[in-house]
DNA sequence: CTGAAAGCGCTAACAA
DNA sequence: TTGTTAGCGCTTTCAG
């Protein structure tokens, strides 16, 4: 009666009505009105309709959080990647295959940054998802053995986990390294040289063993040919300078990330790219269009998020499995740049 | 005692320890708890350093969505947009300015589905997020105006809401269209041609309206120069068809959005690609790497998002705040394929 | 400085 | 078929 009630002035949000409201509108009981809600079918016709009415007539919405706090689940799964916002088609599967699986998801970006990684999935174990998926950065999460006891299902993707034993799903590196390389000596060259990103990261660390590897296998020397660190342009630079102006300069390339085959081609400008044989680690976009178009190894990220989410799904089920992790293939995709002569 | 407890077999969670089991643990009240976990600096040494270790011992770690129902605020803003996943400046702008808001980011993707959006829309209210930017796709809103009446903060980015009265960012499309034509008329083109999405999209209409505005107001003829419709393979060949090969052949391109462009990139090959002049609106990726480089048209993105952000805070401190709507201007890009001569 | 107790909005025994 | 009631895990008023 009195309009002291609504006076509180800016800032105030409008209390929404709850199931009592409801109730109270629709003359039933709490629970009948809970029942119509999660479309139980043991509600007469006449109260159905009176709740239905009341719902529509105070505009009401179930509280999530409430029905979840008293569920014990959340229906929801985590995902913390290194950048949603960017080209990230593993992310879009998962997006796919959640939803698909009645799963919201929770997407959120680390940045590539250690601390915000480990911020993302605290608050990630704080909100009790389901499960998460992660694109690991940091080099130590020990402080997820704790969550991971207390029954919290953490699947990791691209890289294993550091320090904890958890679900994962890769590609399969070696192999995808070793076909560029064979695809390339295919092709008459015999100076290949790869650039690649830090050795301190684990998938760094994988594709420039492994082209070391490739290097021995076919008798040649490593000399000046595998150049790897931080992505940037004068190391770019550098790097390509070493190889391509050497006694025996490389003839060819491969590039161990996305970045870097962007910042060599920007390095190499329009003239030399056409002239030295590329082959790209990851898919980039547009490489169609470049010229020559970009033959690339590609990861075969539908699969990998689609399995990152099953994976995930297995654990939430039966918490107790067996860890597991899986390697998926990658692929070839022809479209120029490698197959230029040496 | 009985080993009957743990016997439930797969699928059980371990029961995480609550504020009340860390009470006990550490022999004090559940408050004291409370207070610690909250940093309340009026807890006793002693209290304090018990608390702290059965916290370490239990592996306590506080409930968010018990939190949350409790204190009636989620800390969180959702952000439904067409493709997280993709490559998304604005996305990453909103997540960038709701983090140091300290807000944390829900985000989801409408995959430019109406039901979809409709669908995480909804959600996001049940789940009482603090407020919510959406990017609309579709062409009916009105479901959201009982949640706009419960006082639930909305901000709409790049196109307003249909229907309703929401907070809007959005670029100046006319201008922007107005820009790219100058620019390709002081280039001595007078046939200038548009290929742009449907106009049954918000943006689609603007940018044809505007493109028709500025043929007028050079005193050009429009016949034959404006497309619009779906962005297909088919319709870009077809356009392109009819503008290139006119008796009066159009010597220069605007395209409407980033996949018009790319499609008229990928239609018109490497050779031709390189003969007529073509200013796109929107970034591209790897535009520098084209050949031409594509000069384009570039929204803020990041001012889009940082804005959005911004709305949306102000009117969640003060729900009676006027509807704004802030219109951001662009920047032509100067790289090549927009400076070819008649 | 500390503690008992009420309640956020919902679900699900249990009773009627 | 419907209603009563006890919590889910937390914050917070109000007494000690």
């Amino acid at each position: 009666m009195s309009p002291a009630r609504s006076g509180t002035g800016a800032g105030t949000r409008p209390k929404r009505p709850t199931m009592v409201d409801v109730a109270r509108e629709a003359g039933v009981a709490l629970r009948t009105v809970s029942r119509v809600v999660n479309n139980d079918p043991t509600v007469g016709e006449k109260n159905l309709a009176k709740v239905q009415a009341a719902i529509a007539a105070l505009n009401y919405r179930p509280d999530e959080r409430a029905r979840q706090l008293r569920l014990g689940v959340t229906g929801t799964i985590g995902a913390a990647v290194r950048r949603i916002a960017e080209v990230n088609p593993e992310l879009a599967a998962i997006e796919h295959t959640a939803r698909s699986s009645g799963l919201t998801l929770l997407a959120a970006s680390t940045d590539f940054d250690e601390a915000r990684e480990r911020e993302i999935l605290i608050s990630m174990c704080r909100q009790r998802l389901d499960g998460i998926i992660v694109e690991p950065i940091g080099e130590s999460h020990g402080y997820l053995q704790p969550e991971l006891e207390a029954g919290m299902p953490v699947v990791s993707m691209d890289r294993p986990m550091s320090g904890i034993s958890a679900d994962c799903v890769m590609s399969d590196n070696a192999s995808g390294i070793g076909m560029a390389f064979h695809h390339l000596h295919q092709h008459g060259h015999r100076r290949i040289a790869y650039i690649g990103d830090s050795e301190r990261v684990f998938s760094g660390r994988e594709r420039a063993g492994a082209f070391r590897a490739s290097l021995r296998a076919y008798g040649e020397p490593l000399d000046g040919l595998v150049h790897t660190g931080e992505i940037t342009a004068q190391r770019v630079a550098a790097a390509l300078e070493t190889a391509l102006h050497a006694a025996q300069p490389a003839t060819a390339l491969v590039t161990g990330n996305m970045e870097t085959t962007i910042a060599v081609l920007r390095q190499l400008g329009r003239d030399q790219a056409s002239r030295i044989a590329i082959v790209g680690f990851d898919e980039v976009p547009l490489a169609d269009l470049l010229q020559p178009a970009l033959t690339v190894v590609a990861q075969d990220t539908a699969r990998i998020g689609r399995t990152a989410v099953e994976l995930l799904r297995a654990r939430m089920a039966e918490p107790d499995r067996a860890v597991e992790t899986v390697v998926v293939p990658l692929d070839l995709i022809v479209r120029g740049s490698g197959e230029l002569r040496a």
